[in-house]
RNA sequence: GUGGGUGUAGCUCAGCUGGUUAGAGCGCCAGAUUGUGGCUCUGGAGGUCGCCGGUUCAAAUCCGGUCAUCCACCCCA
């Protein structure tokens, strides 16, 4: 057996990152439920034909696919065995998945369990996703999405909440963040005012590059996938449009457009007068993850201007999608819903060194004895301060001094309780402030008065 | 899925156009200091040079493949 080794994408965590890590679900988790979203799980596989075809073809082939148990080639398709035909040869052989995104069986979830479950339901879902993606920085194989939805009302106030659960989180994060806002049938009526409605997925897919590429970049892109000089050029003017006051004339011909305006309007009047600590911008630009969405859609990236240098692709997204369930065959259930990318936040608090301070702590107290008798005494006293609820741990040996001092300050625990013959004697064990080097004697209960005060 | 960079000690990295026992800093262990960590000093341990193959008298160094990782694209969180 040579070095162990993990599949690509995937990663251990040491107990550091873990704790950073938990500090983040908990930030989100925490105001998903204040704004009344209850936790669901689901399973981490589905079956294919939950998945299939719900990702696109490009998601079909990032789908990780788990083989049959038992004597799969029994059952497998033996001409596409033959032609060697891996896509149909797959179906054959596997029936589950592992699950691309939390939305879809969350769709799944809904339709299986419409009658225990009261709509409008607000569910959220913190849960680990698989990807057979190439991995790159940021961008992994199994990672976290921390998900909030609304299944069952099309209430425009939903989109506000998550508007302002967004602003809420990172700035509990104190990461600063732009709040990107834009409207699928805002883009359309684009499309339809310019003309080129039936290339509407090839203009967004354009459009979507506008920030790499530059509008020649765009204007190229568009060329190359049949969009005409003059309809690029209706769409640039469009889309260089600054307000959505300013869209809305442009887009007055399209029925479809109006009606975008119309909800973008209403969302931000909801927010009129709220408070927000991040910027929420109207961007007509905006126009990725459009294969479900049908109403608003957000995406959230950081605010370069409070943060110079960081350079970090999107870190939330979301967006309404007008027929949820019914690729499960229950119709007339409208979803919108947000996501929150964990890896990409954990990140950027890194980089910018967001953590607060303190997360690796637990431990307080580290019990230290000379020899075996006062090593039992100090175990019973740190069971009386477990008992107290502090959090105490005791050396396993009565070993060199020196040996556990530099344990614990390895393990940056902020009190030593030393335990010597004297202090047996007395009852009273020496406390020592790992930060000071400060160290005096003490009752247990003194010590525990001292312990609270400090944690 | 396409193209490119990198892979040397636990970590971060030196090692020129192939040439004897492969180095540094940090970390680790021990001692100075037999009831006191962090600082200092001294000493020590630790390397299949990612893996497989090829060229060569000789490969960490050159070539091919492979795996991992990073970057760009595609797509996405």
């Amino acid at each position: 057996m040579s070095r162990p080794s993990i599949p690509k994408g995937t990663r251990d965590f040491l107990p550091a990152e873990v704790r950073k890590r938990q500090y983040i679900f908990d930030t989100i988790r925490g105001v998903f439920e204040t704004w009344g979203y209850v936790p669901i799980e689901t399973p981490a596989m589905e079956l294919l034909e939950t998945l299939l075809g719900k990702y696109g073809e490009e998601g079909d082939k990032l789908l990780f696919r788990i083989l049959n148990n038992g004597d799969f080639l029994a059952k497998a398709d033996r001409e596409a065995l033959a032609q060697m035909d891996s896509q149909r040869l797959a179906l054959s052989i596997a029936r589950r998945g592992l699950r691309y995104d939390l939305t879809v069986p969350f769709a799944r979830y809904v339709v299986m369990h419409r009658h225990e479950l009261s709509l409008p339901f607000k569910r959220y879902q913190i849960q680990p996703v698989w990807r057979a993606d190439r991995p790159q920085k940021g961008r992994y194989q199994e990672f976290y999405q921390c998900d909030a939805d609304v299944a069952g009302s099309d209430s425009l106030m939903y989109e506000a909440e998550l508007v302002q659960i967004y602003d809420a989180v990172f700035r509990k994060l104190g990461l600063k963040v732009r709040i990107k806002l834009n409207n699928r049938k805002v883009l359309a009526g684009m499309a339809e005012v310019a003309g080129v409605a039936d290339r509407f997925t090839d203009m967004t897919v354009a459009i979507d590059k506008l920030d790499k590429v530059g509008w020649e970049g765009v204007r190229a892109e568009m060329e190359a996938r049949g969009i005409g000089a003059e309809a690029q050029q209706r769409l640039q003017a469009m889309l260089e449009a600054r307000s959505v006051e300013a869209l809305a004339e442009a887009l007055a011909p399209s029925q479809t457009g109006r009606l975008g305006i119309e909800e973008l309007q209403s969302v931000l009047a909801y927010l009129d007068g709220i408070e927000l600590h991040n910027a929420l911008l109207f961007d007509s630009t905006l126009a990725r993850g459009l294969s479900y969405y049908t109403g608003c859609i957000f995406e959230v990236v950081v605010d370069t201007d409070a943060h110079p240098g960081v350079r970090m692709g999107s870190i939330g997204g979301g967006g309404r999608y007008a027929d949820l369930t019914g690729i499960f065959g229950l119709k007339g259930v409208s979803g919108v819903g947000i996501s929150f990318g964990a890896e990409r936040i954990y990140d950027l608090l890194e980089e910018l060194n967001l953590f607060p301070e303190g997360l690796a702590r637990t431990l307080q107290v580290l019990g230290i004895a000379f020899d075996e008798a006062t090593h039992r005494f100090a175990f019973r006293q740190i069971s009386a301060l477990r008992q107290a609820g502090i959090a105490a741990d005791l050396y396993p040996e009565p070993v060199k001094l020196k040996k556990q001092m530099k344990y614990a300050n390895a393990i940056g625990v902020p009190w030593v309780l030393l335990v010597g013959e004297d202090e047996m004697k007395t009852g009273k064990p020496a406390l020592k402030n790992m930060h000071t080097g400060a160290q005096s004697a003490h009752t247990l209960s003194e010590i525990l008065d001292i312990l609270r005060a400090d944690a």
